[in-house]
DNA sequence: TGATTGCATATTGTATGCAATATATAATAT
DNA sequence: ATATTATATATTGCATACAATATGCAATCA
């Protein structure tokens, strides 16, 4: 671990764990030990413990007191209300910023739905749906405003572990690529009422490939160290 | 300072903190010292480190890395983005809340009420302020989603700051006071669209009092020390 | 056999010390 | 007089040591 160069040890070690915790490295519910994620990046406990705080508040890891800190989980109910949640900022902020910025998003999302093109026409699941994350990501952050980003973001990264978690088919793929292009189309055109119900009818559409899948489970189950 | 019953240091100097920011004892865009809170709350820099870092998730205070951290400050660029946000997070509390929680909304709303009532004809205008906070809370309380909750705190407490920091005239209360009772009797009526039209729009009425009120500043304006 | 208590271990919570960096002040040079 | 530099002070960032709490296991007892 190279000794601090304009970033914190601190900030380091949340962009670490946020990464691990995103591609799978640290399973969901697993427990985190501050000494052996410490010895393993080679820094002190003191700043892998801000880092959990910190983590803690974005909810993408729960602090029990006194006993331990895990990976968070998401249970079915939660899922359903994440939705919700989706459906509620991502429509807001898909109004906002074809009100705002029209040219600024058309532009994000036109790019990201060029590289979702390519992944389907190599069948990369894996990269499709890493720019599935991309494509809702660009579309908040299109709205300019940083509320909008914040609040995205308590299930944004959540979203995007599950996706990693997830095996997802081809044809699945190709569905949802529909409903992309069709967002796509409808931002174009500048209806911000249209787009915002079809962003959302997208969203409500994509829950039960999760509430099937891995990583949704009772809070309870916790699955094992740090690895 | 009590030997932690229960509850962490930490947590008793985030409590601490955030409400003498509320309250208007820590001025917004003060600096805040860690040996300083320390030694008032008679703890060590730890937990008051461990305390800022979380309020700096939270955005109630801003971390400028190896220099200071300082309470927050609001632009007139960033209320504006405040009351679209506010706009968006309300206004699809309260959709959820009536669709899936109708009767606690109401009771809710109306227990509120009541007591703002109480206070309008008392002419308490710093208890209806804090009654405001309070409504627009347990709106968004009722609509029993965790992430709309904690989305909504990412504004609630600075605008409950700024509330204290602002001195009402009464008869922006009496208009304010009308507003609130049109918004409950549409939450009666149990017509969502309608309820979350009037809720928007009480929301985007209200920016004009703030604009020009005290703790909406260029982010330079750095006021004291911790006081 | 089952429950309970006590101890050993592991982990978190807090305090303190030291290093690194930034800010302010004063001295110097042009 | 202004600009620059050196220094002193204050503050943050990190590491380590210690205290408090929880967990697991074994021994003991009913």
């Amino acid at each position: 671990m190279v000794k601090l160069a304009r970033t914190s040890m601190t900030d380091q070690v949340v962009g670490h764990l946020r990464e691990a915790i995103v591609l799978g490295d640290l399973p969901m519910g697993s427990a985190l030990s501050e000494v052996r994620i410490a010895s393993e990046m080679g820094v002190s406990r003191t700043p892998v413990r801000e880092a959990l705080q910190r983590l803690a508040v974005e909810g993408l890891v729960v602090h029990n007191a006194f006993r331990d800190t895990c990976v968070f989980t998401v249970t079915p109910e939660e899922l359903d209300r994440m939705v919700d949640f989706r459906e509620i900022v991502e429509g807001g902020a898909v109004v906002q910023a074809m009100k705002a910025n029209p040219s600024g998003l058309r532009e994000e999302v036109e790019r990201v739905i060029a590289e979702m093109e390519k992944a389907v026409a190599r069948r990369n699941v894996r990269r499709y749906l890493s720019l599935d994350t991309d494509l809702h990501a660009v579309i908040v952050a299109a709205s300019q405003n940083s509320y909008l980003i914040d609040a995205n973001k308590l299930v944004a990264t959540k979203m995007a572990a599950l996706r990693t978690a997830l095996s997802m088919d081809i044809q699945l793929i190709d569905r949802s690529w529909n409903s992309h292009r069709e967002i796509r189309d409808l931002i174009a055109t500048g209806d911000p009422e249209a787009a915002e119900q079809r962003l959302r009818r997208h969203v409500r559409d994509t829950k039960p490939l999760f509430v099937a899948g891995p990583g949704v489970m009772r809070q309870d189950d916790r699955v094992s160290k740090t690895g």
